[in-house]
DNA sequence: CTGAAAGCGCTTACAG
DNA sequence: CTGAAAGCGCTTACAG
């Protein structure tokens, strides 16, 4: 209490973080002069003294307050991400599955942050929460990964958010939007179940509604295309995204008797693998299986995965560069690949 | 540019984001009487100034500005993770796997926090990067995964940094300490497989070096004391952590002439099982293998990992009650359990 | 090239 | 119960 209450942070040896003024101190100039090299104002200040307090922010092992620093409208460095769909909603309480997408996009953004100067925050909690957390922590921008129309407006009315449509759909001409062409990932999951023969599919997924623009519609479009072209039958039903429901989703498929799957997450594949084993079907023999965002765990299933690619290196990097030169309404759309395995 | 020289954040819309004073202005109080409110002092303040001032944030939509307030000496509420063995260090330039642990720990361990009112930010980097990345952020507490004696120096001689060391091991008498009882993993791992019938082990994973007190050298004991009991030999290969490392090790495991395979990942376990299966050995049939960490991925291997399981909810309770409050030397050992499935 | 001053948004003793 | 003042650590015009 006592060391926080006086404002001058302490750590276990009593020593107090030293700062600006400490460093001007003891190089014998002002602080300004300290914050202009720090800055690499350079021609502000002489070389002469710009060595001297160099020499002293090293001795001291100064570094700077980043919180104050954004106090006086300097940028934060320190960018959001925000994840409402982490969870799937019907399991809470409980210790819900997670799908493994968003570690890995998490982990890589970061990646990709960090080269550029940024530190990453990230928030999975909904609406009313997530604005808060943005307004509180000065976040010089948000990613916002997965959002759909009606998650967006209370984020996206509010003053001094500069946002990223990461996967949204919505209407939000004021920020930038990164997406992969749904409609293709789509169109390519169905096509290659019809090239190896397949006539009666099956779509599933996460509301495939085919009335609004959101994720999984986009691609559901996509693969009425293929199947319109081919002349093949496409059925439709919805699931959560997880193995469970995968699993609990082999039943109907056997008794629709479908020989083709597309799915909208690989989860959903690994389940609907493994309920098909379970009633003794085989894959892709009776029912080829599409996942889709080509994860790790598409090698680990058996048979392996068939799935889509979104090209995450690509979207993160573009992601990264509308984080720093800000375009209101760009559309940055990356295509999809097919990446081929046993199950399709 | 000139909106943020000002000093003033203002939205798409040219509107500022109300302060403190903008307020107390429109509330007809002081700046400070509209703090005392917004922290609950109540007693420095009468009802009804209290209801005027909650009327105006509400109105003016004013969010608190955690940055200007953590300067002052107050908590930010903002908690920092560092992984520094995210990526596999070998596999620099290219798009590294991940182990997908790291992505479940990273978003529950948000979830627990965010519960108890912090934000996390996390960070990949090594030992100099991760401590100016403290430093300069004011984080309350840093929760350091994975780390072991050699990283650590820099991050705990540094003023100011609370830490709970998460998984890691060294000497860190200041700070409190969450992990597993790795001996019993390993021990669980190795006793299940002698209890099948196996006689010639072997065990697989990062650095098991048997004069260190490190993660993998822990389970590695603990799998030596169960082979010991049982007059059962044990041999070691060391590889690194990934689906490739276990793909690759396949090829020794049937040379080596082994029956049973401890493994300290489930990403390492989900190669062996494939490379095995290239090979023509049937698991558990010609050799039975033992996963560890009991993450989702077991279940969507054929056969599905047996695994263990190191109680990770439980841990991450533990390592936000030791950010909350803080007991220097505190050291929350938690055991793990067996989870069979398939493979052993 | 350098320093004193004012300000960023908030909090906390301290007088009234 | 309330307000004016000083301060947190930093930055930026503005005088010298």
């Amino acid at each position: 209490m006592s060391e926080l209450a006086t404002g001058k942070r302490r750590g276990p040896d009593g020593l107090r973080k030293p700062t600006i003024t400490d460093v001007a101190r003891e190089a014998g100039v002002s602080a300004a002069a300290v914050s202009y090299v720090l800055n690499g104002r350079l021609k502000e200040v002489s070389p002469a003294t710009a060595e001297r307090v160099l020499q002293k922010v090293r001795e001291l092992g100064y570094v700077k307050n980043l919180a104050a620093a954004s106090l006086t409208g300097q940028r934060s460095r320190m960018l959001a991400v925000i994840i409402p769909t982490l969870y799937d909603p019907r399991a809470v309480g409980a210790e819900p599955p997670i799908n493994p997408f968003y570690g890995e996009f998490l982990i890589r953004l970061e990646h990709e942050a960090r080269l550029r100067g940024y530190a990453v925050c990230f928030h999975t909690g909904h609406e009313e929460e997530s604005v808060q957390f943005l307004l509180q922590r000065n976040m010089d921008a948000a990613v916002l990964a997965g959002f759909s129309e009606w998650d967006l407006p209370g984020l996206l009315k509010n003053p001094g958010i500069r946002c990223v449509l990461f996967d949204s759909h919505g209407h939000a001409p004021e920020h930038g939007h990164v997406r992969t062409n749904e409609q293709k990932g789509g169109y390519l999951a169905a096509e290659r179940l019809i090239d190896i023969g397949r006539r009666r599919l099956l779509f599933l997924g996460a509301k495939p509604v085919a009335t609004s623009d959101n994720v999984p519609s986009e691609r559901y479009r996509g693969a009425c295309k293929a199947c319109e072209l081919a002349g093949v039958q496409l059925q439709v039903m919805e699931t959560a995204v997880s193995y469970d429901a995968g699993l609990y989703a082999a039943q109907h498929i056997v008794d629709m008797a479908v020989d083709g799957v597309v799915t909208t997450a690989d989860v959903i594949a690994a389940g609907v693998l493994d309920g098909l084993a379970r009633l003794g079907r085989s894959v892709p023999g009776d029912v080829a299986v599409m996942g889709y965002d080509n994860l790790p765990i598409c090698q680990y299933t058996r048979p392996q995965l068939s799935s889509i690619d979104q090209g995450l290196r690509e979207k993160i990097r573009a992601v990264m560069d509308l984080v720093e030169q800000p375009e209101p309404g760009a559309v940055r759309v990356i295509d999809p690949t097919r990446v081929l395995r046993q199950s399709a």
